[in-house]
DNA sequence: AAAACGTGGGG
DNA sequence: TCCCCAAGTTT
């Protein structure tokens, strides 16, 4: 176990953020208390998946964050264990064709995620050796990963100290530390802040804290039904304390998808993934009866590059 | 900075 | 049934 009764510099500012972020919490907690309780926890309650295990390495890691983005950890695993066995280091996947890619993604989701992956696969080819770097600048630059993905990886496949702020953890902070039920709609230099100051000082504890307060984000302390009887850390709970009151700010906003762009376009890569030759127009226009949106959408995919036209009206997924 | 971007399961 | 939500990124 690590040192966290030790007062230090992160303290400090830990309650300096978690001051402003709730001034009317007149007692200041120990960051430090949460550490144990929530990194314990984590070791006697996390799930064992995949891209946690050692052999999953940076590559691994990487993939399962593209997933996972938007899309629930039961979906993701059956895709993944096709992936990495089929593409087990970064080289492998550079060297196929993006459709390829495009087409082992099935049902996950937003595929441009997929094409994505692809690319960052060829820029760590070309660029990095097939290594994936363990640098959070060098993996900000590579396509699709964004500061979520890129402070995953080096706290997951480098064991780096870095905060880690995915939607688990800041509606574990809101919760734990400011007494809100939400977090904001969008992440705030506030919540990184906060998410900076309650690291561990040492890599390795920082490391596991990141993955134990997602773990505790996704299984415990969830959006809907928080099941703060099996919180280890309900007793210093912020929002438990102030009596769970409900959210105040703006509700989000919900997402529509029923005759939507969006839909017609997963309809028309269905179509696409499931032919592994050129589909003719006749086909694809069988998906939906508005032919001005049918057109919208698969000329959105093309710009996109999931799709590829042919001549003749022919259109499959992208070779190159 | 708001909006686009897929899909399916659970409350 | 319907609505909400899921390890976000890009433009």
């Amino acid at each position: 176990m690590t040192a966290t009764t030790d007062p230090s510099s992160a303290t400090a500012e830990a309650a300096d953020a978690v001051v402003g972020a709730d001034a009317a919490d007149g007692a200041v907690r120990s960051a430090r208390a949460l550490h144990a309780p929530v990194v314990d926890w984590f070791a006697a309650h996390a799930r064992d998946l995949p891209w946690r295990r050692p052999e999953a390495g940076a590559w691994g890691v990487m993939a399962s964050e593209f997933m996972l983005q938007q899309t629930p950890v039961n979906r993701v695993l059956p895709v993944y264990e096709e992936w990495l066995e089929r593409w087990p280091r970064p080289a492998d996947l550079a060297a196929e064709a993006p459709g390829e890619a495009v087409r082992a993604w099935g049902r996950l989701g937003y595929p441009r995620r997929a094409l994505r992956l692809h690319a960052a696969a060829r820029a760590i080819a070309e660029r990095h050796g097939g290594e994936v770097p363990s640098e959070h600048a060098q993996l900000l630059a590579l396509p699709g990963v964004g500061e979520y993905t890129a402070a995953a990886v080096v706290s997951f496949a480098y064991g780096q100290r870095h905060a880690v702020l995915d939607t688990n953890v800041r509606r574990v902070f809101a919760r734990a530390v400011s007494g809100q039920q939400f977090p904001p709609n969008a992440t705030t230099a506030a919540e990184r802040r906060l998410a900076r100051a309650l690291l561990p000082d040492d890599d390795a504890t920082a490391s596991r804290w990141a993955a134990a307060t997602m773990e505790l984000g996704a299984l415990v302390c969830t959006a809907r039904g928080p099941q703060c009887g099996r919180c280890p850390i309900a007793e210093q709970c912020a929002w438990q304390l102030a009596g769970a009151p409900a959210h105040e700010g703006p509700a989000r906003r919900g997402q529509s998808y029923a005759g939507t762009d969006r839909q017609v376009r997963g309809r028309l890569l269905a179509v696409l993934r499931a032919s592994k030759d050129p589909v003719p127009q006749s086909d694809l226009d069988q998906v939906w009866h508005e032919p001005v949106q049918r057109a919208r959408a698969l000329d959105g995919l093309v710009s996109d590059g999931l799709v590829e036209p042919l001549e003749g009206g022919r259109y499959r997924l992208p070779l190159t």
